[in-house]
DNA sequence: GCTGAGTGTGAAATCCTTTGCGGACTCTTG
DNA sequence: CAAGAGTCCGCAAAGGATTTCACACTCAGC
């Protein structure tokens, strides 16, 4: 039914050896018999069985991909960017959606890791003991998170966090609140210390509010203490959090950014389909996911992985509608 | 290094035939050194090499997810249920994203079918024909269309559009406009199918607007023709059209729903999100997906499908806060 | 005590591909 | 012309699990 290496074999009149060299040594055999089985195979449609080929080399040809929450949509964006890159390395994608439930996460990878040559952990909920356990026993890269020498894509969060606060201070704010992501986060912590660290350089003052939940409903919840803290601006962890800041000044009947600038960070699309469209640190989601995979590769060709084994990514402000001049009282 | 079934064996004092037997047919061997060999397996943190079991059995335990862009929010849900439905059953799934290129796709089908048991096309953008051609080669179960006999979950769209249509007429609306997705797509006919059916029949008057691509854009363009049609309701082929629509209203200072309604299609995460919130037609994403598997693997119990290979999931809808009475004049 | 059925286990074949080893052959060189 | 070096290719083993077949054993029945 399904054509296997002996049929091209006897198709081309040589043994299935030669077939194998032919296909994938080509020096190692006479140019002449390596265009009939070549013929040959083409002709029979002739795709060599994975799992078999696994099973003696060790190499799957597959890739696996765990991120936390496919329904947060930052995460897409990275995701895409992890499919294109393994394509062209003819590499296939397992996905696993964790559901941000950590221990969910330590089973999907153990179970993973035994059908893949190497894993790509995004932003990854689990402790830094595990992922280092994980790290000594199968090729792994982590994306928007450091751990040890793990090799590891991120973004430069404390640069981007500078990057907002310039913008808003060059507006005139000097009095900011930021609405922070759950402490298990490292991107959140990453970007609480650069936040602090730039509005320190530029004078001003900075409220901090939650933690809450990196959801809609978290920023609304976050929308009247901000309020009561009496700032001008708001930055959020991120651009779902700022929406549910819009929407519960809206309904109070706060204008934005009249009375309080607004401003988010990902850069997820919907930040410019909203109204007023939502200015925000932009992070460059599928370079993120193509750096990841290009690390994961890398480590596979060198498993003691002497070349880098880190890379960060710079973002970009997307100034939109959200934020503005402080009101003049 | 890694722990194969020998290991286990000489562990259990047994033959590897009989580990097998034991992890994967139990009642043909005896119950005390049944649990001798599972102890050792445990102790040993044994479990099956997939390939090598592939390789005999023909079964690989993975499926393979094909959709057309995982940055419409509307299918990472539908993800999200596949891959848990999925982990129920002890399948992987590979994921796999063809930019809504046709061709892409039939390539990437072309590939994985070579790797899983079976496939879920989610909303597939190839022809009829090469479906047909597909599903006689592989096992293959498609999302959001209808083509032959081949097992599909769809959702109740004529219905979904008699609901919209019904709150539209009982708010007072008699003259609507649809803004349609892509000629290509299934789901726009049967909507529009759906939708010319219940306008008729509340003999009330309907304007076709389009088509424009399923994207931001699409509805940003198409907001003024809507206008123009002197109409009093809009509804979208689906939420991210409506999202423009609203956006290009607002900019235009058109006051939804006062002056305007706009009804969106699927109830993804951001129809709530934002300003006005949009009333809109729920689909049940995880449910579909989750149904798909489930056809999937009862086709993979019986090639011959013998069982319900169509299932039909209904619509709800979310009234929200962008629909309204129509203005008085 | 022997036969027959029935139960539990092991040996070996099988799935498909890759690869180490060695045989056959050609060609160069002394 | 013989020896040595190279080139090209086939044989066979290996990889890990499953499954068929057959053997060994137990026990009931006569």
């Amino acid at each position: 039914m399904v054509v296997t290496i002996k049929d091209v074999a006897r198709a081309a009149g040589v043994s299935p050896s030669t077939v194998c060299r032919a296909l994938s040594a080509p020096e190692l055999v006479r140019a002449e018999t390596r265009e009939r089985v070549r013929r040959s195979a083409a002709e029979l449609d002739y795709s060599p069985n994975r799992a078999a080929r696994g099973l003696i080399t060790g190499r799957t040809g597959n890739l696996g991909l765990v991120v936390p929450d496919l329904g947060n949509p930052f995460f897409p964006g990275v995701v895409k960017g992890i499919q294109a890159r393994a394509r062209e390395a003819d590499h296939a994608v397992f996905l696993a959606d964790t559901d941000e439930d950590p221990a969910a996460e330590v089973r999907l990878v153990r179970t993973l890791a035994k059908q893949v040559d190497g894993l790509v952990l995004c932003s990854p909920r689990m402790s830094g003991t595990e992922l280092r356990g994980f790290a000594t026993q199968t090729p792994l890269v982590l994306l928007n998170r450091r751990v040890g020498r793990i090799p590891a894509v991120t973004v430069d969060n404390p640069g981007g966090m500078r990057q907002a606060v310039t913008h808003l201070t060059a507006l005139g704010h000097r009095r900011i609140a930021y609405v922070a992501g759950p402490r298990t986060s490292w991107s959140n912590r990453e970007r609480v210390r650069g936040l602090r660290a730039a509005v320190a350089a530029a004078g001003a003052h900075l409220a901090e509010i939650g933690p809450v939940q990196p959801q809609f409903d978290g920023g609304v919840a976050a929308a009247d203490p901000v309020l009561a803290a009496g700032v001008t601006a708001v930055i959020a962890y991120n651009d779902v959090i700022a929406l549910g800041l819009l929407s519960r000044f809206n309904a109070r009947g706060i204008a934005v950014p009249a009375e309080i600038s607004v401003l988010g960070f990902d850069d997820i699309a919907l930040a410019a389909m909203v109204h007023p469209s939502l200015t925000t640190v932009g992070l460059p989601m599928e370079s993120s996911g193509r750096a990841g995979v290009d690390l994961l590769l890398a480590l596979l060709r060198d498993p003691e992985g002497a070349g880098a084994t880190r890379r960060e990514l710079g973002t970009h402000l997307m100034v939109r509608a959200s934020t503005g001049p402080p009101p003049t009282d």
